[in-house]
DNA sequence: CCTGTGACGTGTC
DNA sequence: CGACACGCCACAG
């Protein structure tokens, strides 16, 4: 049952993830310590919103894009979302993504 | 067991 | 900027 590990692992980080910041799927995965294994955050993100209420909105990839806008309920909830924690969204992509970044293997170091 | 698929990341052309 | 390839890992069939 370690796959239960990992989901508990990123649900936890994605919620621990502060107002107003975004991270990437690739920074949670290496924070698990599965570098390469971006794809299974995301694919637990899924879960993640629907059955563990995580903030999934705060997770975009490694441009600050919303990839994963279209797998909410509503295509710009995503981005209304995270207006409304005051970050800005500009075609679909987070703005001044680099300094809004949290690196969870940093800031939760 | 093998194959296809995926909310990714990095590299190459 | 778009397209493709490879890696990486979990899951469905």
């Amino acid at each position: 049952m370690n796959k239960e590990n990992f989901f508990n692992d990123v649900y936890e980080v994605t919620k621990l993830i502060p107002e107003g910041r975004v991270t990437s799927y690739g920074a949670i995965a290496k924070y698990l310590g599965r570098t390469g294994s971006a794809r299974m955050v995301g694919w637990a993100m899924n879960q993640a919103f629907s059955e563990k209420g995580v903030p999934a909105h705060r997770v975009v990839n490694r441009n600050g894009l919303l990839s994963g806008k279209a797998h909410f309920s509503e295509p710009d909830m995503m981005q209304q979302l995270l207006e409304a924690e005051g970050i800005e969204i500009k075609d679909d992509k987070v703005v001044d993504f680099q300094s809004k970044f949290w690196d969870p293997s940093k800031e939760l170091l």
